[in-house]
DNA sequence: CTTGACCTTTGACTAATGTCTAAGGTTTAT
DNA sequence: ATAAACCTTAGACATTAGTCAAAGGTCAAG
């Protein structure tokens, strides 16, 4: 069992975000301690990495309570009921990922036009794509000063 | 030329959105109109363009105006302190990349896992796996009932 | 020359996600 | 038995990213 504290350190967020996710139904504590203090389980802890990891990749705390909560009206629903929801942040997710990529190699190829040296931005293939026409830039540049 | 509301609705966002973005040094209309019109050119409109697709992917508002803003001391800047952001926005990139498809993958595990069928969700996969342990799930169940 | 659709500004408001403060109770170590 | 470090609650405050409303100016069509 895990105080707040010791469970809020081992992920490096606050106190009050834990009281903060069990305000809003997203992690509850399984028990408390004679003078009530938070007690949580392992278990508790790995919901806590669950909501975590889904917070970085981008789901709302609303997406998350949608998904932790299907677990309360499980004889009111079907398997297909949770499955239909797992599928769809699947697909999101996996929009997610191509805009991603997407960005991903229009920064790349930002990067890999530009030399990276010392001489002014001046003439940098980076700015100059920002200032045109940041989908269509330039392959190469060159500076005409020393490097 | 794009007056604010031709702009805005092109890309489904809100007049006061493009004020906000202006406002916050994000995207200036390069023209007024005598009475006072904001005017947008087609290098405006990719710029929006640029921020609304780096929004999708997660970057704050912060995070591209940096991107955006570096033009402006371009002469005091060197291409190599111009790279030095781009790099770390492409970094940053990946390692969302590289989560979301830690996360793509636990979803399709859940996902796969499920018969999704009409029976009860009391014997449920998914929500077994959320119950117990969202990072090692059994990888198949069967429903006593018909489905 | 008025009507309706558009635009301007300022400033208040909202929602999501925390973060901090105040006033106090508990546990552990010395 | 008292200090240090922890916990409790309620509620105020912060930040991000808008969104809306009020009061008014502009422009094209009938
Ligand atoms: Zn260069
Ligand atoms: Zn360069
Ligand atoms: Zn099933
Ligand atoms: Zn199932």
């Amino acid at each position: 069992m895990y105080r707040i504290g010791e469970l809020a350190s081992s992920f490096k967020v606050k106190n009050d975000t834990l009281r903060f996710y069990e305000k809003h139904g997203l992690l509850t504590p399984s028990h408390r301690s004679e003078s009530g203090y938070r007690l949580y389980t392992e278990q508790d802890k790995k919901i806590l990495s669950f909501i975590l990891r889904a917070k970085t990749v981008g789901f709302s705390l609303a997406d998350i309570h949608e998904l932790l909560s299907i677990e309360v009206d499980k004889d009111n629903n079907a398997c297909a009921d949770v499955k239909i929801v797992v599928d769809a942040k699947l697909e999101e997710v996996e929009r997610k990922i191509a805009e991603l990529s997407h960005f991903q190699k229009s920064l790349k190829q930002l990067s890999d036009a530009c030399c990276g040296g010392s001489g002014s931005a001046a003439q940098c293939t980076i700015l100059e794509a920002l200032e045109s026409d940041i989908n269509n830039l330039r392959p190469e540049h060159h500076h005409d000063e020393q490097e």
